[in-house]
DNA sequence: TATGTGTTAAACAATG
DNA sequence: GCATTGTTTAACACAT
């Protein structure tokens, strides 16, 4: 039976993060610290960022590789007084009523600050934006072994969005449907020496880990800053993972198991970007042309284009970004067909007052993969439930689409579609052919797991190193002034 | 309007 | 037998 739900309830659906984003008010504060920043580091992130955006330009960056430059940027941002939304905040941007699980340490002078914020943004009350591949994809990834069995999926999913422990049961129905349906996540053979009870363990196929990558990265996320004069009511696009990630990087195991600092973050790249927390900063930044740049390159101007420029008013809707030429490119979970290419990219802001300690640098190196997947996302990428109707159930790609849609998907009028996508396994049931692909062995998946998590380590990592730094940095400014005081 | 994506609910089988 | 897990179907909302 089909449930017809409630346009309310309905608005609050995950999957309605564009719409979710529409109503999003501004709910983000600058830090009580905030004042400590200048305009001239705001001007040295500013030159960063054009720096990063100009590299991407110049060379077609790996998706991981822009992700990280325009992340690491954006982490200064968020993390420097500049408030983003919750990604638990509501569509109307009220704030929930209860913080998250995670919550930060009161004791620190600017980020407590700041995470109360956001804790007071996060709410139990509130379903995240995060479609629930999104959610299983972070809880999955956030394990140390990558790899969950359903309870402990719905653990920390719980953990880390207390809505869903006041939320019917059927989430977690839906957390299961998605494991089914949903491609990029597999069940693992259980190891009979381990004992997790009924169920198997899930992990991400590492072969649509990028797509979940995407897909978290077009997740609407909402950084804003009060100091804009008209702050939109569309989000910018831009990886949910790097901006949210108090309460949900944050508090991982994995973060706090290293007290808050997950990589070893080299010296001299990203300097004192994580120190500009003016509001002065987003007048600084030039709004990125649009021009047909490769595909990173445009998600970046895209999004952050979208986001610097927001002093005007731009369109009321958060609307994915024109990421390339190549419209295959441009779905929501699209990443696999794009050509990796070696990338150590480093984004140097200009001088830096800090000593050499308070430099953070970030440097990430993406290994060469080549592309030997033809399969363009997106569609085979989709979730699962699509694939899985337009393979397993005509009947119901009839039901859907009432004419041409799963009908053209099946037809593979679409280069993208199933029929391309799958393999003659296609035509066995979702069980045999995931047996199947359970069997199949793992192509460089290697790599491509090391450089997800990676990326996904990279991010708490770039944001404990923030966190330090801002935190040395207020730190080292209420001593001046006492110090001047006296 | 057509189509794609994602959510929710439900039924049912398999499993511990 | 029961609870949990996994799969599948169905219907719907929303975005493009």
């Amino acid at each position: 039976m089909g449930p017809t739900m409630p346009p309310s309830k309905k608005a609050q659906s995950p999957s309605s993060g564009a719409s979710a984003s529409q109503g999003m008010s501004p709910p983000y504060r600058q830090g009580d610290a905030a004042t400590a920043a200048s305009e001239a580091e705001a001007a040295d992130l500013s030159l960063s960022l054009s720096a990063s955006f100009s590299k991407a330009e110049d060379e077609e960056l790996t998706s991981l590789s822009w992700l990280h430059e325009s992340t690491d940027l954006l982490n200064s941002f968020s993390h420097s007084g500049l408030r983003s939304v919750s990604p638990l905040q509501d569509p109307d941007g009220q704030h929930p009523r209860s913080p998250s699980s995670s919550s930060p340490s009161p004791d620190d002078p600017l980020l407590g600050d700041a995470h109360s914020a956001y804790d007071l943004a996060a709410g139990a009350n509130r379903k995240p934006p995060y479609s629930f591949s999104c959610l299983i994809f972070m809880a999955i990834e956030d394990a140390p072994n990558k790899r969950l069995p359903v309870k402990d999926i719905y653990g920390w999913i719980l953990e880390h969005f207390p809505y869903f422990a006041s939320a019917p049961t059927g989430w977690k129905n839906s957390v299961r449907h998605n494991l089914s349906l949903n491609k990029c996540f597999k069940k693992v053979d259980k190891d009979r020496s381990q004992s997790i009870g009924k169920g198997s363990l899930w992990s991400i196929d590492p072969e649509y880990r990028h797509n979940l990558i995407q897909a978290l990265k077009k997740t609407p996320y909402h950084p804003y800053s009060p100091g804009l004069a008209t702050p939109s009511t569309s989000p910018p696009t831009l990886p949910q993972t790097f901006h949210h990630s108090p309460p949900l990087w944050s508090g991982t195991p994995l973060f706090r198991k290293n007290g808050g600092v997950l990589l070893q973050v080299p010296r001299g790249v990203i300097q004192n970007g994580a120190r500009v927390r003016s509001q002065a900063l987003f007048p600084v930044i030039r709004p990125l042309p649009v021009s047909p740049v490769g595909s990173r390159t445009s998600a970046i101007r895209s999004s952050l284009g979208d986001y610097l420029s927001r002093g005007q008013d731009s369109p009321s809707r958060y609307s994915p970004p024109p990421c390339s030429e190549d419209l295959q490119d441009d779905h929501t979970y699209s990443t696999a067909k794009s050509p990796s290419r070696l990338c150590s990219s480093q984004v140097a802001a200009p001088s830096s007052p800090l000593d050499d300690d308070d430099i953070i640098a970030v440097e990430i190196q993406s290994d060469v993969k080549p592309e030997p997947r033809e399969i363009p996302l997106d569609s085979h990428i989709t979730t699962a439930a699509t694939t899985t109707y337009i393979s397993q159930q005509p009947l119901r790609g009839q039901r859907r689409s009432s004419g041409a849609g799963a009908g053209t998907l099946a037809g593979s009028s679409l280069p993208w579609t199933k029929n391309r996508a799958r393999g003659i396994s296609d035509t066995l049931p979702l069980k045999k052919r995931r047996a199947a692909a359970v069997e199949k062995p793992p192509e460089s998946d290697d790599e491509e797991m090391k450089e997800a998590a990676g990326s996904l380590l990279h991010l708490a990592g770039v944001r404990a190193c923030l966190n330090n730094i801002t935190n040395r940095t207020a730190k080292g400014q209420k001593e001046q002034k006492e110090a001047l005081r006296n």
